[in-house]
DNA sequence: CGCGACGTTGATTTGCCTCAACGATTGTGG
DNA sequence: CCACAATCGTTGAGGCAAATCAACGTCGCG
């Protein structure tokens, strides 16, 4: 029961011992999803924060046009929410779906702020958290203002090359902010 | 001595008594700086995060063709620094600049880890801080993929009205990731 | 097998950049 | 305090980057 790659994955910050493992598991939620399924749909209240166990999962935005945005992926091992919806309980600007046949741990909210009281050591685990996925995307946003379509494309895959597998073009696209055609064309002119 | 706005700033998220205080301004480094004057250099190791007191600075990344990209603006009572070299120990990839005379508090990254231990309360401070940070850039993100230039400019003049005070539109354009000549003729079509 | 989504290609249009020029503002040294 | 230099904001001409739209072969799935 103790072997869920969540713990490994808190593990890497703080430590654990099993009385805290079994009081983990009484807060966590193991959901099995299937590939095309919906863990949260655009418009709805986020109250759960969701971690990767296996599989694959895409956030993605849909406007009044009907042009999809994807904000990120999550692969085995990662953290995803609507973090906005999460936090300040507002609409979920974002759909989450999975790209595969996936297990995800779900924490609510409520349980999440129960966490942080009764064992303290977690508002360091998720200081550690934020604090990386910050540095990710004020890199993202450096990027998207600074590099070209062709460098942003080339350095996604080498960056994050377990997720490259799992995605379409038009999934990349969508997250670098062009379209299938555009990049398509970027990538028929090979790397100079 | 105690009425320094970080005090405030801080006790948004969590208490202080007097004696935290004490402590807290022993860590404290308290600068004046000039406008015009720079913080931080790109490619200098960045051990400090910076607190303004007042005043007002800008951090932007200076790409090999000369072009600048502003990656933040700070203003009263907002926290900067470059995250990724002050955490992970690497050189910066962005400076930071005084836009006017301004004063900031510096908190060095090993007095930050000995806070941590010392008043294990400051890891939800900057849990918090950290949590909205990685909100507001995961919004940045989708605004720059799927809004236009124009939706962007008054999207940022509207949620940061006492920054765009402060500052230039060739800083705003570099802040959107557009020419200041594309803003200038952007504004002309004024809002339809 | 047949449908629908995907990836690609090409033609056309639009968004945005580059470069150059200009007046207006700001800053600076004498 | 003035004169000059530097930077800023704007405008316009021309060129490139990227979107749009339509078409077509391929593949996965029901």
């Amino acid at each position: 029961m103790f072997n869920y790659q969540i713990f490994k994955n808190i593990e890497n910050h703080i430590s654990l011992n099993d009385v805290d493992k079994e009081y983990l598991l009484s807060l966590f939620k193991v959901k099995n999803i299937l590939k095309k399924e919906y863990v949260l749909k655009q418009g709805q209240n986020c109250n759960k924060i969701y971690f990767v166990e296996f599989g694959s999962l895409r956030a993605f935005n849909l406007d009044d046009k009907g042009k999809e945005s994807t904000i990120m992926f999550a692969v085995q091992d990662w953290w995803i929410t609507d973090m906005n919806s999460f936090i300040n309980r507002q609409p979920a600007s974002v759909s989450i779906i999975a790209l595969e046949n996936s297990q995800v741990i779900a924490l609510d909210f409520n349980l999440l702020e129960e966490l942080y009281l009764q064992l303290p050591k977690f508002e360091r685990f998720f200081r550690i958290l934020f604090q990386n996925a910050y540095i990710r995307e004020q890199q993202r946003v450096l990027y998207n203002i600074s590099y070209t379509t062709e460098e942003r494309y080339y350095q996604f895959i080498e960056k994050y090359p377990a997720i490259s597998q799992k995605i379409t073009q038009k999934q990349i696209a969508s997250y670098l902010g062009v379209t299938p055609e555009f990049l398509s064309s970027v990538k028929k002119n090979k790397r100079s």
